[in-house]
DNA sequence: ACAAAACAAGAGCAGTGCTCACATTCATCT
DNA sequence: AGATGAATGTGAGCACTGCTCTTGTTTTGT
């Protein structure tokens, strides 16, 4: 047991094969959407015999769940680098959207109707999940902090906080929404929140939940052709339209 | 051939076990989801071998199409039976949150993933399910046609106006959203709705567009559990106050 | 060199949608 | 009343799926 960086032969395969099978897997996803992601079909092709792919994967579930964390960390990634040029609402909701253009199916794998059956192990899923959500809350948290929500505009210590405050704040109108009687509710989802590491106010979390909700909406809605034909020139103009609705 | 109301017993027996495909294959999507509906499993339950159901129903594809018919149908009707009560986009909100908490499983068939290598036939499928969609846009339509939409008020003449106009005008106050340069893109979606019987101007396009992704997403982010458990008891709160903040 | 672990092969089970050749039952027309 | 043809039901079969189990082969570590 002297140097062991060293791997053996079978080592080297082993992970060859994995690899592939995640990378076989994701373009038969790519292709034909979740359903027709076959274990047999990537055996096949992988010039092997149908039960010989269980050694490399436990079940076709296993494989799912890696698909479905690598779509979330790819989604992700695209928004952080997205921000990087601009910080902004609007530019969150457009990467989404570029993103859910050239991975149709992977977005309808992770937004569209959960796999019958199937249940996403959350302990490898929550975290990928949870992070283009997160920084939309920390930017309307930002923004709010200037002129609306009550929260101190302390820096959030999140474990890898890559994204940098942000700082446009003002220009924000909105309606009349939190005013009365702010249900006990969304106070819950605001320390529930906090829990996660962003601290914001319950009018911060309102803000933040519709505008998710604004913007998945209207991506499904024009990835699962909800809006009929027609609409493949205008998707931008959508989005932005939508989100300046909002007052963002 | 004299009087010919008389079906024959043929008839009958057929007229039923049609209807009792519908309501087993019904029954089935409420249970396990889409993918668990079986033209097997149905003949089964007929008592009838597995190839003597496609004497009802040429193909699986067909079935699909009748059930989301049917489902499209059944949310719009709740629908207008909620507004009946109270005609605000809340309510309708709110109606729409309870129907997809009753049939979880038909929402995800109308508003989740579509199927795949399926394509629901337009001319069933897009007058159902435009109904409620067409809803949404008159009370918008209407409420802004007091101070912000330019549209004159006339009555529109839609082919089964059921609801009438709402005229609690006033007390909207969006953002300042369709300022700068309206988007052509936009201006064609208003005219487009223009030829669905809807008279709305493009700021009320935008508006009505807003509300519907938003309240479309926030139900299938609930649904779909996107938002992790625990929020089975604040759904309508959540719907109230994305409303609310939305300016409604 | 040898035992143990890893990998691969092939047969098999239960399930699916759908087709086809064949048998039966009922409705209709002469 | 009886023949004709359409509607209905049967059973076998094809191609596909995920997954298991037994058997054989190859590589690894001692």
């Amino acid at each position: 047991m002297a140097d062991e960086t060293a791997k053996t032969p079978r080592q080297r395969a082993r992970e060859e094969t994995e690899a592939r099978i995640v990378e076989i897997g994701n373009r038969m996803l790519d292709e034909d959407g979740v359903d027709s992601l076959s274990l047999r079909a990537i055996a096949r092709e992988l010039g092997i015999v149908s039960s010989a792919v269980y050694r490399y994967v436990r079940t076709r579930d296993e494989l799912l769940t890696i698909l479905i964390a690598d779509a979330f960390t790819s989604l992700a990634d695209a928004v952080d680098t997205a921000l990087g040029q601009e910080k902004s609402v609007e530019a969150l909701g457009l990467a989404m959207l570029a993103w859910s253009r050239r991975y149709p199916q992977r977005w309808a794998l992770i937004y569209g109707t959960p796999i019958a059956a199937y249940q996403a192990p959350r302990e490898v899923t929550v975290e990928p999940g949870t992070r283009v959500m997160a920084t939309l809350v920390q930017l309307v948290a930002a923004a709010g902090s200037g002129d609306q929500a009550g929260s101190e505009s302390g820096d959030q210590a999140g474990p890898d906080s890559g994204t940098a405050p942000v700082d446009d704040a003002g220009s924000r109108q909105p309606a009349a929404a939190a005013s009365p009687e702010l249900s006990p509710a969304i106070a819950r989802l605001a320390a529930e929140l906090e829990t996660l590491g962003l601290d914001v106010g319950p009018e911060a979390t309102i803000a933040a939940i519709t505008a998710w909700v604004s913007i998945i909406g209207l991506i499904s809605s024009l990835r699962f052709g909800q809006f009929g034909p027609g609409f493949d020139n205008v998707e931008d103009d959508l989005m932005t339209s939508v989100v300046r609705q909002l007052g963002w």
